[in-house]
DNA sequence: GTCGGAAAAG
DNA sequence: CTTTTCCGAC
């Protein structure tokens, strides 16, 4: 666990300069940031679960994905590989029985001193909080 | 559609 | 190590 300005997450959040997987943009926080982006809701958005979203559009972000990591031959089979190879990393894992959705593990992400809520000491609280909340808190500690 | 092995790229 | 590419299996 790693604790940041204001907020504590889990390693598999953590990417320093350093780290090897910290060059390129990450898939999960790139998901993240079409995730928070109002215009991009008819191609992915939240939907149901705490933490779970539906791809409304595949080839899209697949598209979109491709444009970001200059891989033009990027499609939603190999994307969504991808985001498979989450799972054993708890980073996602997948809605069964849900048409392109999956869900992120934010249950491994936890808030302390945060400067509005007291979360730290109850993990109730953390579920009552919305994805965008988290999401607002996250990317600027990953942000250059 | 979804899964996960295998190989390979960076 | 993460992701890309390819693909057989369900």
């Amino acid at each position: 666990m790693s604790v940041g300005c204001c907020i504590a997450f889990p390693d598999w959040a953590y990417k320093p300069e350093s780290s090897p997987g910290s060059r390129q943009i990450q898939l999960w926080h790139f998901i993240l940031e079409l995730l928070q982006k109002e215009e991009y809701q008819g191609v992915i958005a939240w939907q149901g679960d705490y933490g779970e979203f539906v791809i409304k559009d595949p080839d899209e972000v697949a598209r979109l994905w491709g444009l970001r990591k200059c891989k033009p031959h990027m499609n939603y089979d190999k994307l969504s590989r991808a985001l498979r190879y989450y799972y054993n990393k708890r980073i996602l894992h997948k809605t069964k029985g849900k048409r392109f959705t999956y869900k992120f593990n934010f249950s491994k992400v936890v808030l302390v001193n945060y400067p509005l809520l007291d979360m730290a000491s109850s993990p109730q609280k953390l579920e009552e909080l919305t994805c965008s909340v988290i999401i607002t808190a996250l990317l600027p500690v990953f942000n250059d």
